[in-house]
DNA sequence: AGTAGCACCTGATTGC
DNA sequence: TGCAATCAGGTGCTAC
């Protein structure tokens, strides 16, 4: 359940079960989700076994569990965390030990967890294993500000370094984002997706967003106005915090939360998985098209590749 | 330097 | 019915 509504219901239904829990055992099922380690998924068990997991931290669509290895709750600040992403269909589901079901086939690693008297089993389950799990350093942010969603902490993974902060990031600065959208001669649509500029936006929520400032996907962000800029930043915020009010958004059984659960937001699409059908708001067929390798959907009518002139402008 | 294109996967659905 | 083509919510690398 990919992007930041999605991701960010990960977040808030794992922190409870993971934080403080200590991992006891660790069983990979499939070699190619740890393949960011040298030593595969031999080397993610060695390092995450005996570790205890401080909380649960999101930057967009990136999850890291920080680790902490003593036993000891005053030592210092973790500096390694079990990071995730959940690609195109990773998802984690929590148990009980006891109630635990076999591994279901698109399970690619199981961990077993002992917090406050009890043993819980993690899943990670990844149809298209575009996702991943790993166990790396977290690094001090440029800034000395908190790194992500979720704790204070003023760290980040090191391959969550290059990614910028999420579009509902207290800390992002906005005038900077808008700048960023208005530069370089690819559509607008294309630097929404950027990770690098402003993180947490993907398909779903890049439609939705420019459906709801009425620009067009392929407007040259050169062309994009400081105004429009700050108007499509704040369309991401009000759709990604409708989203996340209502879990997140989930056509099928591929997107789910840690309980299994789907997210209500797909019927408050208006733009995504919507080609030919009316416009809610000028009634005009929504185009469907393919750019930049994504299906992309708008309106042809309300959403303008450049912005009207202003009456009065020659 | 900035950008487009492709590679990485599995499985469901569509069309012939 | 069977099989090939197409499609899917993401990211990073490579080559222009």
């Amino acid at each position: 359940m990919p992007e930041l509504p999605e991701v960010e219901t990960v977040r808030a239904g794992l922190a409870p079960f993971v934080t403080d829990a200590t991992v006891t055992s660790v069983e990979v099922r499939r070699e190619s989700v740890a393949r960011l380690l040298p030593g595969g998924g031999s080397e993610f068990a060695a390092r995450l076994a005996g570790a205890t997991i401080t909380g649960a931290v999101r930057r967009g669509k990136f999850l890291w569990l920080p680790l902490r290895r003593s036993e000891d709750p005053a030592d210092a600040g973790a500096s390694e965390s079990l990071s995730a992403h959940l690609g195109m269909s990773g998802q984690f589901r929590v148990h009980t030990a006891a109630d635990a079901p076999e591994p279901h086939p698109h399970c690619r690693a199981r961990m077993t967890l002992h917090r406050a008297g009890e043993d819980l089993v993690l899943d990670f389950l990844d149809q298209r294993t575009f996702g991943y799990l790993h166990v790396e350093d977290l690094l001090h942010t440029p800034d000395g500000l908190p790194g992500g969603h979720g704790m204070a902490d003023p760290q980040v993974p090191l391959s969550v370094a290059h990614i910028g902060r999420d579009a509902l990031d207290p800390h992002l600065d906005a005038r900077a984002a808008s700048r960023a959208w208005r530069t370089g001669r690819r559509g607008i649509k294309q630097l929404l997706l950027d990770q690098t500029l402003v993180s947490g936006i993907g398909n779903i929520y890049a439609d939705e967003a420019l459906w709801l400032a009425r620009v067009n996907p392929e407007r040259p962000a050169h062309a994009v106005n400081p105004a429009t800029a700050s108007a499509l930043l704040s369309a991401t915020q009000d759709v990604m915090r409708s989203a996340l009010a209502q879990g997140g958004t989930s056509f099928d059984a591929l997107y789910v939360n840690v309980n299994g659960q789907s997210g209500y937001f797909a019927r408050g699409l208006e733009a995504y998985g919507r080609g030919g059908e009316p416009c809610r708001r000028c009634g005009h067929p929504l185009r469907r098209e393919t750019i930049g390798g994504r299906s992309t959907h708008w309106c042809a009518t309300c959403q303008r590749r450049y912005s009207p002139r202003r009456a009065g402008a020659h």
